[in-house]
DNA sequence: CCTTAAAGCTAATGTCATTAGCCAATGCCG
DNA sequence: CGGCATTGGCTAATGACATTAGCTTTAAGG
């Protein structure tokens, strides 16, 4: 019999298109071993388990979220830019479901790649912040409120938390005035 | 031998206390059972399942949760009252940090009893707004932006998310004084 | 070729959720 | 006070999943 050729990429990468389509909660060992046509067990040559996976799974997202982040703020400065990267960042939480839970997971200490996809992600938010000219310690607020109503908007749309037709485009559109407005007026001490 | 004496409303707070000791995750029937001193299937005397006690868990976190906002927010108005609100719900999710991802489940539309404890947290928030002359349509964007910050900061911090050692309190603060900018400036059409 | 590292397999174990069906404690009603 | 229905608890059986151990065979390199 012919072998399937995996190497710890491909089974981490088709991992995430599994995620994405059946649900970051039911995507499984055993799921992921029959997409990939092998038994459970040969998925442990590539990977050390589950929760390794998981965490490989969660460097991707975060390299890929970073990624298109920074794609979204280049060209762009201010309240401009603002839009743009929280805009991708939503959009790239919506394209993919499964994988977007998969990046909150906290970045592993011991994992250098995780740590630097991480910063990176943040780097973006520190430079659309310094268009603000908010910078150094308050610097730090201002992101964790950026990092808290970008992630809490879209986990609460993904988990149906809206409960109300209104239009949640707009409410997004409202939310990023809204920070605008806080941004403007950030302490700078 | 004498019997245990479960009841639907035992088991479901149970499963809460237990929620918090060993984190949401790790919230078990098995565990749940053996807490209880009970076998694992006399539970589903009591509860219809696994999933049937997730729902009820969020019932009561949501109650609860609207509880002591409504509380917080008594004898509060404006910027206080935001205040007063958003640091409740803060304090409820780390008090309780195994029933507060089970609140997060989006409230069933056939359990009366869930779509009301929603309603009366979110009633909480519409109350605050309405200190900032916030009223109508604008102010479903509003709450949703407060719902959005709160939950995302509160979600981030319990996940071990903001990896700095700086001060998380004061980066609440600022978020709160964030929001009050926002909320001060809000459109009124 | 022929050897060997590694990719894949089967088998075994353990945890958990769920369902079926049995038995005994409890409480009601005569 | 006693009989009996209700029902809360049990054990046993099944099935999904994760993990570990150990075997086999592919396929790549000397």
């Amino acid at each position: 019999m012919p072998r399937a050729g995996l190497t710890p990429d491909t089974v981490v990468r088709e991992a995430a298109r599994l995620a994405d389509e059946v649900g970051h909660d039911r995507l499984t060992l055993a799921a992921l071993a029959t997409r990939l046509g092998v038994a459970l067990p040969s998925l442990y040559k590539h990977v050390r388990g589950a929760d390794a996976l998981a965490q490989r799974l969660s460097v991707l997202a975060t390299a890929e979220l970073a990624d298109e982040m920074t794609a979204a703020a280049a060209g762009h400065a201010g309240a401009d830019a603002l839009r743009a990267v929280a805009t991708a960042y939503r959009a790239y939480a919506r394209r993919h479901p499964g994988r977007y839970p998969a990046a909150q997971r906290a970045p592993d200490p011991a994992d250098a790649e995780h740590q630097a996809a991480g910063e990176r992600a943040v780097g973006v938010v520190y430079a659309v912040l310094r268009g603000y000219g908010v910078t150094g310690e308050p610097a730090v607020d201002a992101v964790r409120m950026f990092r808290s109503a970008v992630h809490g908007f879209v986990s609460l749309e993904a988990a149906g938390g809206f409960g109300l037709p209104q239009d949640v485009d707009r409410s997004f559109e409202r939310l990023l005035d809204g920070l605008d407005a806080a941004f403007r007026s950030w302490p700078t001490h």
